[in-house]
RNA sequence: GCCGGGGUAGCUCAUCGGUAGAGCGCAGCCCUGAAAAGGCUGGCGUAGGCGGUCCGACUCCGCCCCUCGGCA
């Protein structure tokens, strides 16, 4: 059964896993642009504490890196269309798309084809539920959207709200509109195979080499621009050198903190990886290689 | 050497007579318009050691060991 669908090469792993390195390095080779999978990594002014690559680092060409104000509002849906557009995009140029990226609900967001509500979030009127206690709103949800209620938390508040938000503003329950869409790519998902001690020693390496105290200037600058509460702000590395800076924390607890929180980080995005069956992980370029070879040959 | 504080879950500590709890960590899981976000679940540990008092001791008493602070 030959898949007729364009190609589009995933390319997966925790942070400080190379992933960047790696990807430039495969579209170099295969003639193609890199569009960024990373939630964090599409907004300017977090380039150190991303370490998102430059708009055409190595080389090639990388959408969707800094390409957001911080104060944007910017969800799943928002992302799709944007990644799906570029993907699209590259392909008519006749090169080969790669989404790269340690945001696994980005990521599925593409390669399932996620059909998402398409009801807006409405701040005003969210702020509006939030006054509320989650047991209320979450008997109200049991009579609205049954379905939905039995996979939500009654303490997950955010997703109840976000579930009475459907039904209010389309009148659709949100259990019935969430669905997986025919694909629309014909995708390769390739891994990063790293041991957890070996990431350890990447994000120590990184933290002490990449970042010091650009960061903590980095972070100056964007407290002066922008509020902490955004959901931007909230990347690794913000939050802990802010504590630093109003003197919660000496630098080297900042930073020892800073170590902690991405470990863990890398920990979970590992485990997420784990559950996809489909990822081919590799060890290096040339493994990749192969197997993108493979891909494209196979079939087309 | 003397005086005092302390030795309880990986860590920080709570319980102070009826065989132990919390936070963090760690592990696992759920999450479709905030995902580097949000939510859930999981604790038998010889309560430093040995004796004693008591129906019963982590809890009181004695000795020993360790640790921290002060005095020599």
């Amino acid at each position: 059964m030959k898949n007729k669908l364009p190609k589009l090469i995933v390319m997966l792993g925790p942070t400080a896993s190379g992933k960047t390195e790696l990807a430039i390095k495969l579209a170099k080779k295969f003639n193609g642009e890199i569009v960024n999978a990373d939630s964090r990594a599409i907004y300017c002014d977090m380039k150190v504490g991303t370490d998102r690559p430059g708009k055409n680092e190595g080389g090639v060409r990388h959408h969707l890196v800094g390409s957001l104000a911080p104060y944007s509002e910017f969800s799943l849906a928002e992302y799709k269309k944007l990644a799906v557009d570029k993907i699209n995009d590259i392909l008519k140029r006749g090169k080969q798309p790669f989404l790269v990226g340690g945001t696994w609900l980005y990521i599925s967001a593409i390669t399932n084809n996620l059909e998402i509500p398409s009801v807006k979030p409405n701040k005003v009127w969210r702020k509006s539920q939030e006054k509320f206690e989650s047991e209320t709103l979450y008997k109200k949800l049991q009579k609205l959207d049954p379905k939905a209620a039995e996979r939500i938390h009654p303490n997950d508040k955010r997703r109840i709200i976000r579930a009475l938000e459907v039904i209010n503003f389309s009148g659709k329950k949100i259990s019935e509109q969430q669905k997986k869409g025919a694909p629309i790519f014909n995708v390769l998902k390739i891994g990063i195979k790293r041991d957890l001690s070996e990431v350890e020693k990447r994000v120590r390496g990184r933290i002490k080499t990449k970042m010091g105290d650009a960061l903590i200037r980095e972070t100056r600058r964007l407290l002066k621009k922008y509020s902490l509460k955004l959901p931007a702000m909230s990347g690794l590395g913000y939050p802990e050198m802010t504590r630093y800076i109003k003197g919660e924390l000496s630098k080297k607890e900042a930073f020892e903190l800073l170590a902690k929180n991405t470990r863990r980080f890398a920990r979970y995005q590992t485990n997420t990886f784990r559950q996809d069956k489909k990822i081919k992980w590799v060890k290096g370029a040339t493994d990749a290689a192969e197997k993108i070879k493979k891909f494209i040959k196979n079939s087309g």
